[in-house]
DNA sequence: AAGGTATTTAACCAAGTGGTTGAATATGAG
DNA sequence: CTCATATTCAACCACTTGGTTAAATACCTT
């Protein structure tokens, strides 16, 4: 239902192993098997798990003989960085205007305008 | 099966319509029928992703007569940028130091590790 | 008290997910 | 060719998810 690129990569990060798998990646590619070992679950659901990272983009393969060595693509991160910042400055923005505003409305009456930011 | 925090988080952003209400809300707070107008779903479906949006602790509630309006909060925003960043500078540290290993063995025969740099 | 608006809860359904086991494929080694 | 290793594919199962409709709750208005 969620096919966007952006869907696929924060839906695989969602799940704690395939993070796990991301932050083992980061230090250097692996095999699935090596990737596999330190779990419980079979080597059949963490050559699922790699798949959904291959799909989202956050990770290739080559091959080595029989094995499918997998590289974490960092560029992906970017594509998330960037929504985030996007929104995160948005939602501060408001936020120090808003801030801004109450420092003005100390200096004059302060009537009916309570109530809204009183959350923050 | 994944309850820590920022599985929740990620799994809550991988849908497009709670990340398009979380664009909504960095513009400005808004009531559930505000946040639903726009979609063709049900109203209860946009209550249920605002649940999902506020399990994260993406989104918090206050209560206007009978409204409940949705604020943004941007700080978890951190929580994944931190996660995010870390392992993208573990990654690109890795890919700068290949970087360094393949300028200094241009000076040298260069035999048979060609292929690998070629994707970047 | 009665009615209207805003929102949530409950029960249900189709589709997706993460796991399993068992069989298939791909490649290297004898 | 045969065997072992590495990985994937297929079929299946329990559970979750995103959606629905119908009913309940919360709060204001009259």
């Amino acid at each position: 239902m969620a096919d966007d690129r952006l869907s696929l990569v924060f839906s695989a990060l969602a799940d704690p192993t395939r993070r796990d798998i991301v932050a083992r990646l980061a230090a250097g590619d692996a095999t699935v098997n090596e990737l596999a070992e330190p779990y419980e679950v079979t080597v059949q659901a963490v050559s699922k798990h790699i798949k959904v990272l291959e799909d989202a983009g956050l990770v290739s393969r080559s091959r080595d003989a029989q094995r499918r060595p997998c590289h974490l693509e960092a560029e992906v991160f970017d594509l998330m960085t960037k929504w985030i910042e996007r929104y995160r400055r948005k939602a501060e923005d408001r936020f120090l205007r808003l801030d801004a505003l109450l420092g003005q409305m100390g200096e004059q009456p302060a009537t009916d305008t309570q109530g809204k930011e009183a959350a923050s």
